[in-house]
DNA sequence: GGGTAAATCTTGTCGGTGACAAGTTACACT
DNA sequence: AGTGTAACTTGTCACCGACAAGATTTACCC
């Protein structure tokens, strides 16, 4: 048959590479162990993505995809967005660490850059009109639900639920300026 | 002069380790380069070490510890304490990654996990009796103060000022529970 | 102070990996 | 039909972590 043209190769490399990061970690995840599982030569995977950067580039893209819809869905209330985007990075341990790990990610892809700007203003867009305080009230809110899910996922602090009722509690000691 | 027995070979090699560390990041971190430079043989830091793990580990335990101490010296106020918090972590932007990435470390080395919950201990401290809203409020207080490091290392977010006077106001945003 | 155990470091080697170069095959478009 | 281009392969290189086995030095104990 044709040992030629796959196909579809890319997609199925991506989708091999995202279950590879959930399952093992991004140190598990090797272009050479992709081509084997995908059934094509060593080299292939470069012929795709480049490097293996440019691989954990597009996935991460396509992580902040997820999550911005996610986000899009969740409403307008800030605790309700909060809620979401935690579940969302507990929902996706390997990924989600692979979007922040700026050392694995080519930074200059625009495309990256405009999905994760999209997914911050998801959420800022639940404080209303962008004054300077504004601003801040966002940049707090980032970060609280960004360190609840890394302190999660990092498993440091086991004592952290994340059933919505106990996260809606903790993300309510974060109280926007007046 | 003495080829063997270089004397505090370890000591050097963590020296190396973290100066790689936070010039070029985790990844430009190789035993066989630190071997190179400190001009012992490619084998010698696993000796010391055992794997690269092992020192990642040492180095995430090193950093806790300075950490703790930063806290510590910072007072009983949770917002000074928190200012302490963030500016250690953008001040060690290569080893305050490595510290939270369990993938790098050996999470059963006991010593790294006890220098991670002295730290903790020394934030929670600021909050007053341990009852359940206590521990909320501890955990929203290391959720965002991590985050605020996070999302600053990861340069994603470049309006974030880490004056001193901007993370207060920053930090200000949380209000622990009555 | 002599001998033995342990710690420190070296040499040699293995499999695995990312990256690149050059060649081969299939498709697309005119 | 023919030609250019995209998709994929084969071959190769340097690097790396890990392990094994050996050499050298220190420490300790009688």
């Amino acid at each position: 048959m044709e040992t030629y043209h796959h196909g579809s190769l890319r997609a199925e490399l991506l989708g091999l590479a995202a279950e590879t990061l959930e399952s093992s970690g991004v140190h598990a995840l090797s272009l050479r162990d992709l081509a084997r599982r995908a059934g094509v030569s060593h080299a292939a995977p470069i012929h795709h993505f480049g490097t293996r950067t440019g691989l954990l580039t597009e996935l991460a893209r396509q992580g902040f995809e997820g999550l911005a819809a996610v986000l899009s869905d969740a409403g307008d209330d800030l605790y309700d967005a909060g809620v979401a985007y935690v579940r969302w990075g507990v929902g996706h341990p390997g990924l989600y660490g692979v979007m922040w790990q700026t050392e694995l990610l080519d930074r200059t892809h625009e495309p990256l850059e405009r999905a994760r700007r999209d997914a911050w203003h998801h959420l800022e867009r639940c404080l209303g009109p962008s004054t300077e305080a504004r601003r801040t009230d966002a940049l707090a809110a980032f970060a609280l639900v960004h360190g609840v899910v890394q302190l999660i996922l990092s498993g440091a602090e086991p004592r952290i639920q994340d059933d919505e009722a106990s996260l809606r509690d903790l993300l309510r000691r974060l109280t926007p300026a007046s």
